[in-house]
DNA sequence: CTTGACCTTCTCACTGATGTGAGACTTTAG
DNA sequence: CTAAAGTCTCACATCAGTGAGAAGGTCAAG
């Protein structure tokens, strides 16, 4: 699969997808001509990717987590990796402190919102 | 207060002080010295910037909307400011979509984890 | 073979929130 | 007065991501 099939298919900007190579997140082979080419299985990574970008985790731990993965479907971790359980129980408490203060924000903005509409409504 | 005290107070960089000034978020005035004199408001505002940027607000809206707001305690949005009530709507949604990934996202770290656990106490 | 549509390559430059450091000036403590 | 601490501005770095441009590859239709 070249990049264009792998970007329509996970929904991600081709530039992205290079730039996750840049990172040493996708490790693509190249054909004769240069074009990269990605196998099947990437499409999966790839969600991984996003999943755990969006948690917030930088590429460089998630290029880690992804070495240390047999991506057999959803089969995972058979390489030791010391030191990278800790690491994700300390992302895991972030993410759940990321949560909360979201809540709380939104919180803010309900209020703000209700208060805001009330104006409008009061003299529109 | 000076900078130093107002970044001591909120727990905020000074660098980042700055740089709420220079996007507008904050109108310190200025000694004959060229110091920032910030007033005592000011540390609630800082309060609300960090919520609204952890919200994923751009500084531009989070200006947009301090413009609107008395910030006497609580009380807000005595100023019109037309297209802001559909925006902090359009914001609000966001968020919650980013509280369901974020969501998702530890329900997969719990996965791995669990994994990576059952590895690690098999063969220590 | 040529043309045109489309795909891919690489590189440079930028964003936005934040960090860091340098060099100059001011204020304060001893 | 001197030293330390505080502040000023300016500039560069980071990190995930985006955009544009120039060059070349691929393929089907004429």
């Amino acid at each position: 699969m070249r990049i264009g099939a792998l970007a329509h298919r996970t929904g991600v900007n081709e530039r992205l997808l290079r730039y996750y190579e840049e990172q040493g997140l996708l490790r693509p082979t190249r054909r004769a001509n240069g074009y990269r080419e990605y196998h099947e299985s990437d499409v999966a990574t790839v969600g991984h990717i996003r999943a755990l970008l969006a948690a917030g985790l930088p590429t460089a731990v998630i290029t880690q987590i992804l070495h240390c993965v047999h991506s057999d479907g959803e089969q995972l971790l058979p390489a030791p990796c010391p030191g990278l359980i800790a690491h994700l129980r300390r992302e895991h408490t972030r993410i759940d402190a990321t949560i909360t203060q979201l809540q709380a924000s939104r919180q803010a903005l309900d209020t703000l919102l209700a208060t805001a509409q009330g104006q409008a409504t009061r003299q529109p």
